[in-house]
DNA sequence: TTATCTTGGACATGTAATATCCAGAATATG
DNA sequence: CATATTCTGGATATTACATGTCCAAGATAA
């Protein structure tokens, strides 16, 4: 899984604390965790097509959450910044195989691939359950304050 | 996730169909579906040394499965090729962040990382649950011909 | 009008997966 | 014993992809 959906979920996280219809920069979300700006501004534009964050060019402008934390499951963010294909390959071996034919979609029959699928889901699954507001509530429970220092950081921007 | 994976998983399926108490080439679990020898030989060993295989040197030697397939679930064989760890990987961004410090291990405390690690918990229970063996009987009853025709490849190697 | 900020493409870099090769050890067979 | 076979493991090459940078164009607040 790639570095980005770590940085996407603090990013939400972050913003998520922000002045409700304040929008934050991509280079202060990166000054948060010293992230490299651009790279890290691509991720949040893929949030942005996901739908999850919009985005707001010129001054004034910058990324904030496009809906409530609780209708941003932790699912979203990850396939936002990783795509749906699942993490097993399957690449169709048995095409090779005995008796094997190039007009059959193996992955529709095949156990191997089916085993590897409703394992998958049951990830998925994990992940669907659990928004964005039940990871800020336990958050803010465990750190209490952890939303004001995140909205100063906003402000006082160290770059 | 690798695509030895998979080719770890067929193969284990066709070990478990070759004659009880004969070793199967690296080269012939190769030629049965096109594989490069030489980098499936590499996750062969890898197999073996896992403790799922064990392999044999010398005329008339090659690779055979270390256990009954029952006592093989398919997580024993993602874990031989991929490694322990897990797929979402945790920097620890906590500690660039405000109030962060080098002294803390993050992962015990930090939210984000542990809804990723219930979710791929999930994911490791439901392949802990599956064996090389439930696959293969469903196999056997999809498709009665195949262990036939894996012995028969075993026996007529084309290459 | 100007400075700010996103957008998206092009490009450079780094790293890990993939693949090949070879010398050495083990071993069945004659 | 001699030989052919096969695994072992390290070195190395190749490729794919993740990571990171840069820039020109468009949008917009002040
Ligand atoms: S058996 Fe399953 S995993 Fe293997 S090639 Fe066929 S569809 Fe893919
Ligand atoms: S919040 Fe969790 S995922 Fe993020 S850096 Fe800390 S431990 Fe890692």
């Amino acid at each position: 899984m790639s570095e980005g959906v770590e940085w996407a979920m603090h990013s939400c996280l972050n913003l998520s604390w922000a002045e409700p219809g304040e929008a934050v920069t991509a280079r202060r979300l990166a000054a948060f965790y010293d992230l490299p700006p651009a790279y890290l501004n691509k991720q949040l534009q893929a949030l942005a097509r996901a739908g999850i964050l919009s985005s707001v060019s010129g001054p004034r402008g910058g990324f904030r959450l496009n809906r409530a934390p609780e209708q941003i499951s932790l699912l979203d963010i990850v396939v936002a910044i990783e795509g749906p294909e699942d993490a097993f390959r399957c690449e169709q071996l048995l095409r090779k195989g005995p008796g094997g034919s190039d007009d059959v979609d193996y992955r529709a029959h095949c156990v191997i691939s089916q085993e590897m699928r409703a394992a998958e889901l049951e990830w998925r699954r994990a992940l669907a359950g659990r928004t964005l507001a039940d990871v800020r509530a336990t958050v803010e429970t465990r750190f209490p304050h952890t939303p004001e220092a995140t909205r100063d950081r906003f402000v006082n921007a160290p770059t």
